[in-house]
DNA sequence: GATGAATGAGTCTTCATTCAT
DNA sequence: CATGAATGAAGACTCATTCAT
């Protein structure tokens, strides 16, 4: 009986619903985590202010909410699909990650934010950032059984790696504009790929010691 | 007349703004930036709470001072004396810091919660990266210039590979406890410096690509 | 149309507020008139909020049907038949009450935490009462009429006697655990006995002044 | 230093408070405790919301200080002083509580109603109106231990006499006007002290059983 | 220099009640 | 008859900051 009719109420609801978590997007990338209220998302999204405390237990349910609803994005996997070769794959792999952190910035930055200051919060992070790492660490645990590179700490080297990723990202395009290093994205993932590919791909032996 | 001999007066007010300074370094540990109060950094200093106001301008300033104040030991820059191998030295760094950070773990916390939280105390954040950045980033140039690593970004690389080490210490030693990798911080400088070294020694010829 | 057979509509509705009704007695008892709340009624009842306006005007109506529909439970006149002695008949009828308190004390705490809060249901709670004190007022009368007592202010005393023994079931049982007297109900009921008896059947003239 | 010099400052936060104790006085009184507000006790006392907190916790604890300002008063122990007549000095005693009670019954109703309301104010009541049964029984015992009455629960009387006088006060003087039996003060300590001395010196056999 | 009393803006959250469906 | 989404008023509590003493 309630299979395939959305009523009319329903489909209201849901565009309520909608529009808090719209509203709440917008909110969070403009302020912050902190600094968004309650108010100023059910302002923005024309409901009176109870009629958020229907859909979301409380700011920090609504965070998860929208983080969640974005979280494809924010991690696109930019499967590096078709390349043939093993740098170009990391190259192209690293852009995306980048150019679709750029595009996010503010919502990541809130998400930082949220983490840093509220521990409920740590665990949506975690787990959307994993998503990333595990990737790494999976394709990397392939490399090491394949004997294409020297044995590795595959989740210390995914994490390693990732977090240089991110937390170039971080620093280059979140953090205060222009305070560190101001590069291109493209330029970037140059350079971070050729750092990446280099680190992994290094010949096993203890190298050259210069 | 303030020349020569600190007044009885000026020993006291000295006095005060050190129980202040390490009043406020024990509650923004504790507590973190935003849950940290003017209160209870007053009620620890065993100072009225107006005091608080003679010495800082607010809570910010507070907590850029507690910071300023601990800044060497945090990027304790563990010159890596008498190495003779490069790969001891940087392995040897990398320790010396992240063994600095797990000790402060509480206040780098803060530290980020705090840039996250509060854009003005950014700078504070990125002036302490910086003596590290800054430094990495010197040894490379010398290092490229004198030819004994292939032509590299050395402001970019400083901050990706000063990131990689930052962050990895971030997410295994600062985060909510156990939810990445967990590994002593042996084991993770040891699986650092191989990956650094890795990084920055490759040959330059763009390296066989598997 | 609707003076025979009730229709189906009828019978669900009956049913509906049936439902309605004994939640709210379960939510009543459970917690209290104030910490009571419209939403935990309808969803013990399993019918949607705006079911309960259908059926009562507000939480004080339904708190007042469900006071009325357990008056009788509430204030069981143990009538005490073939008491041949007035005292035993005194006590048996103490006795009842009692009983009756107790079974019902998590009712009477509301009623009467709903009385004080809210003026519009004392009304409930002293209609309740009279049952019980008209009747030792009428019964008092009697005996005044009959001679058999001293001439006594019924109403006053009836008052007086009632209150003492819905009092004394009051601050046992009712208010916070062990906080006053601990009796059973068989020893309280003796002892008010006692002294309802004593009061009661004094003789007339003013009595020795020790 | 600081034994006798109520500073010029410590004597205005005194007087804050003290204004802050009769406004949250006269606020009970007026609106029950429930509808009392923090924000009309603040205005009433013509200090800002958050002075409120420097001196309450909250507005349980300032109803406790006010029901414990007022204690004496409100439980008067009208000591029958030179009262040579055992039923002369209950009369009295009676008369004295019922004319306190009757000067402060707004607040009595506050307080029960508090007290039905919110389990953390059931001691606040309960201590006050032991101060008054305390005394009860105390007399009772003596009376016992000297043969003069038949032996007696001392504590259960105690608070059934007490609590006669009390309920008859409450349901006469304090609940919904006229709701029940209306006597002046005099008519009603008369009646009570005829009961309550009937009770406790009846003789100590089984009186006639009518 | 130090004190600490006073300020008051700022937000979350609950819930009785209504009404379109 | 029944539903349940939406409303919005109402209030407690915190805390950074000031300033008279």
């Amino acid at each position: 009986m309630d299979e395939r009719a959305p009523t009319k109420r329903q489909q209201q609801a849901a565009a309520t619903q909608e529009q808090l978590l719209a509203a709440a997007r917008d909110v969070f990338c403009e302020r912050g985590y902190q600094a968004a209220t309650v108010g100023a998302i059910t302002s923005r999204a024309n409901t009176a202010h109870g009629t958020f405390y229907l859909y979301y237990r409380n700011k920090q349910d609504a965070f998860a909410a929208v983080m969640d609803s974005v979280a494809d994005e924010l991690y696109r996997e930019a499967e590096p699909v078709g390349a043939t070769d093993a740098r170009d794959a990391i190259e192209e792999s690293i852009r995306g990650f980048l150019e679709a952190y750029v595009r996010h910035r503010r919502l990541w930055r809130s998400l930082l934010e949220a983490s840093f200051t509220n521990p409920e919060i740590e665990p949506v992070w975690l787990s959307l950032r994993s998503r990333f790492v595990d990737r790494i660490e999976r394709d990397l645990r392939l490399l090491v059984d394949a004997g294409t590179v020297r044995p590795l700490d595959a989740a210390l080297v995914a994490n390693a790696l990732g977090g240089m990723v991110e937390w170039t990202a971080t620093t280059q395009y979140v953090l205060g504009s222009g305070s560190t290093v101001e590069r291109t994205v493209e330029e970037t993932a140059a350079a971070l790929a050729d750092l990446w590919f280099a680190a992994v791909f290094a010949p096993a032996g203890a190298p050259a010691t210069t």
